[in-house]
DNA sequence: GTCTATAAGTAGATAGAC
DNA sequence: GTCTATCTACTTATAGAC
């Protein structure tokens, strides 16, 4: 791994943590085990180096989206394909999603530098919609407004992602850990409810 | 309003909009229309106005669950009422909750000093739990895990308030404007939704 | 209670030796 | 490429006059 990789790798995980303007130069340089001139000589500012950070995030939010929504798959079946996926990666990186939301609310500007990492979810709500019209249309999928039901299905998928920090110390409270069995649970009710939510009986 | 209020009230703009990190004690004092050292002969630090400030952010939060949960109205009505209060007050004011999200997910131990802002919640769980568990053995609501079916309602309600910063941008691209009208289709579906989730048939 | 002025500490960034 | 040392700017916090 090169020096550089080495502090790409230590910048995500303390802007991940701490945010934008939590973030410290030294905590990174010392995590990456090199000296604060360093970040400055690969990446010329704190706010550059974000950027990339920032930027890295954002892609990997965006799964793998084109092998599911491509394929010929019935539509029901691609959905829960893709919930899944996107499930599994934010247990796999559980601040990424909290991390790219809390940057865009305070600094709603960024949006445009980045407008290129959403090339994909604006393909995958095209395909999406359109297969999806054409399953109301066949009587096959109950009949929602398009906007209103990703927004759902994204919450459905998300929301428990973000609001871990909260839920953990409370729903400890009631004797409940998340931890992967409860979360496995989750993503279970979550395929039946999607089915019910989608399909016309 | 005296002097004290002026500065909270301020305090709760800038710390809402950039985050404790974020947040300058000179932009709170410019807009409370006082000296930066009358910040701290009322509040000592920024962390305690902070403290202040957050806690009446999970207060806030927490909306008028009693009048609702304790009524002895159907369960369904129950929770309809609920999660449109919960909705409207998000609406009113919509950087509230990934405020509190994210402050905690920077930094956990924060929980600790409120976690009495929560009781309300937890009365909701244990509340909705009991008359939820009657309505599942009479056949009349469908069974799931109580703590993940409280995931998923919540999920529904407050997912959009979140997403709304990455949402906005990109929707925009598909001509979609995250307007009142929106918003009110949102929760019309919303409802509609939790129906189909809950009631058996 | 409210202000001015300033202290004390910390952040990001750079110069320059090796 | 990597380091040490340092600069400059900014931020919280306080001292003290009115």
């Amino acid at each position: 791994m090169t020096t550089e990789d080495t502090i790409k790798h230590a910048a995500m995980g303390v802007f991940l943590k701490s945010g934008f303007n939590g973030a410290r130069m030294q905590e990174i340089a010392d995590i990456a085990g090199v000296n604060k001139a360093m970040l400055h000589y690969y990446f010329s500012s704190k706010e550059q180096l974000f950027d990339k950070v920032f930027s890295d995030a954002m892609l990997t939010l965006i799964p793998e989206l084109d092998a599911i929504i491509s394929s010929d798959r019935p539509l029901i079946e691609k959905m829960k394909a893709f919930v899944t996926l996107n499930f599994r990666q934010h247990q796999k990186h559980p601040q990424l999603l909290q991390f790219v939301f809390n940057e865009l609310a305070n600094n709603p500007e960024r949006m445009q530098s980045h407008v290129k990492c959403i090339d994909p979810f604006n393909k995958y709500i095209s395909y999406f919609g359109e297969q999806y019209l054409k399953e109301v249309a066949s009587g096959n999928f109950k009949e929602y407004p398009l906007m209103q039901l990703v927004v759902i299905i994204q919450g459905l998928t998300e929301y428990y992602h973000l609001s871990r920090p909260f839920l953990a110390p409370f729903l400890g409270q009631h004797g409940v850990i998340l931890d992967k069995a409860f979360e496995d649970n989750l993503l279970d009710q979550i395929l039946i409810i999607l089915e019910q939510l989608l399909l016309n009986k």
